[in-house]
DNA sequence: CCCCTATTTGCATACCTATGCAAGCGCTTG
DNA sequence: CAAGCGCTTGCATAGGTATGCAAATAGGGG
């Protein structure tokens, strides 16, 4: 096994400079016609492949974007790892990984990312800490934070990109369709109470209830976990006078919720309790499950995530925060009109 | 904004060679204890990070691993990128996702994965080409092919590591229980028809129903997903004689025909019909599906395949296959013994 | 006090590619 | 025919780090 052909090799069996490699293998460069194509013979023969390192090295590009997630069991995740890497494939991006330890703390994680020079982050992981997103863009690092943001209106928010889905509009949009269904003692199940996410749909489904002159009869929390979620559920239905109605933060602890419901306190959805989710999920869509939910649209996300860091690593662009405006999905959660 | 730090920053401002600020951060190197404190210092105060695109570059060592996946809808597969990339972490390694467009092709990501010089590639694309590993081996990068193999027992078997579940074990587990519940007109729903992972399931499946003097009634193919799986039962069902047991390749496949079975044809699972699934995935264990499987040890696959890597990237050792033990996880699609 | 060894340090170079600069070439134009 | 222009090409260097080698330093034993 010998090492790999370096571009010097192809230069030497094409009895040309190596310079002339470079720019047979550089986009835009000024080759003809005639030079590149004994360039690419002997490329062909040898196998020679561009060392994408040592490129990078000299352009300041490694064409490499981190991506930090921490819990890939709600599918969601999943979804957009799949999505973006897919899009950033198709602009000469690729993805590298990092779970971020919940115990590990930000800092280890932040360290590492920065040793491999990547061209931007995406900030995906709900339970991060915020100081991280400000790390990273003090360094010149383009980043943007995937589903959340930093400070909800603060003095002290960073100046960082953002994309989300219209989150307070689509807690708005189930309240009105509990409402309008006849719903009564209308719960809410957040997620992390530091998560912007949870917190922005609480409010805009807050709001709106006051609107509809109907109240938010309890809420608890589910740590945006599966147990987490039963664990509440079984606290907001030992009320005497029980919710008839759950909004939940998100999809994969709304299925949760239903579970205890059903199978361990015998209710019947969508009659004694009205449920509706948040992101949309493939298994929301499930035969036993139908969950009417709100629908964030993730091609449209990783589309504005991708735009923002591009934009980004151009120029000096403003820090953007994009809404991606979502819609309610209805299935079978939810009684229909009478 | 200005750039980077570099080593012969950080060896100016400690008056110390750019030697020196290497060795410091190189483990195992030879510095004294004095100078190592005084490049950290300086290191500290300029926020000094290792470019590790240039180290890789002269150690020939990426410490990047690739990941070659394509369908993350199912929900083991995300299951192992998190575990995979944790266990990585924690050896000074990372991953770089590759999403195999099943348009593009296998050769376009192999060119994408050789220029950024991996220290080794994991494969866990189930409907890749066979060819891809036999190309990543013959040019000496470390492959581990994870959840399949590539050629079963033909003579041109590649030489390339692999983990997998015992399959066919997982199999024969599935025909015993099924037998031993009285069920009679069993059927299987396969993946594709060229994966090893699934072909090693039904052979294993149904040489125990031969032993056990019963026979497979029925056969079909869901393609791995959601939609060809519930396509299948539809035809498999449509027979008069329709079966009353059903092994699936895989849960997902598994949850999509119960949500059929149930829905659809108005059947009772398990008693009208009994269902395995093969993965244990986490949705399997949802109060609406309770499905029993047979589990796919996550954790020892991955550091298997860790283990893998590591041995191929230090010497010339051999491809080895580890095949990992998997057990039966007992829920409620399958009746109790009578 | 000296010599030998063990450890630490700096110098110089290599890893592989991209790119500014100047030279070469062919062609057009006056 | 000469001058000028545009397009190609090669030369030389830079990008940030690791490491072999030699020099320097420290330490210890005789």
């Amino acid at each position: 096994m010998k090492s790999a052909p370096r571009a010097q090799d192809v230069a030497d069996l094409a009895q040309v400079s190596q310079s002339a490699v470079s720019r047979t293998f550089t986009p835009g460069a000024s080759v003809s016609e005639e030079m590149r194509s004994k360039v690419l013979a002997a490329a062909q023969r040898l196998g020679y492949r561009p060392n994408a390192l040592a490129r990078s090295l000299i352009t300041r590009q490694s064409r490499i974007v981190a991506l930090v997630m921490s819990y890939l069991e709600n599918q969601f995740y999943p979804l957009v790892i799949e999505k973006l890497s897919q899009k950033l494939q198709k602009e000469g991006y690729h993805v590298l990984m990092f779970i971020a330890d919940i115990d590990e703390g930000a800092d280890g994680v932040l360290a590492d990312i920065l040793q491999y020079q990547v061209d931007g982050i995406v900030l995906a992981s709900t339970m991060l800490s915020p100081t991280l997103a400000k790390s990273c863009s003090d360094l010149g690092v383009p980043v943007v934070q995937f589903n959340r943001i930093s400070d909800l209106g603060g003095l002290t928010r960073y100046a960082t990109s953002s994309v989300t889905s219209d989150n307070a509009a689509g807690g708005r949009l189930a309240a009105e369709l509990l409402v309008a269904r006849g719903y009564e003692r209308i719960a809410f199940l957040a997620g992390l109470e530091d998560s912007s996410t949870s917190l922005e749909r609480e409010r805009g489904f807050t709001e709106a209830l006051t609107d509809l002159g109907s109240d938010l009869a309890y809420r608890d929390n589910g740590h945006y976990s599966f147990q987490g979620a039963q664990d509440a559920v079984r606290r907001l239905f030992a009320h005497t006078d029980r919710p008839d109605a759950l909004f939940v933060a998100n999809d994969h602890m709304a299925i949760a919720a239903m579970d205890v419901l059903r199978q361990e306190l015998g209710l019947c959805v969508p009659d004694d309790v009205g449920i509706i989710g948040f992101d949309d999920v493939p298994q929301a869509a499930w035969g036993a499950y139908q969950l009417t939910t709100v629908s964030q649209r993730v091609q449209p996300m990783v589309e504005a995530t991708v735009t923002l860091l591009l934009e980004q690593m151009c120029g000096e662009v403003h820090a953007r925060e994009i809404v991606v405006p979502c819609s309610l999905v209805e299935r079978k959660t939810v009684r229909s009109a009478t």
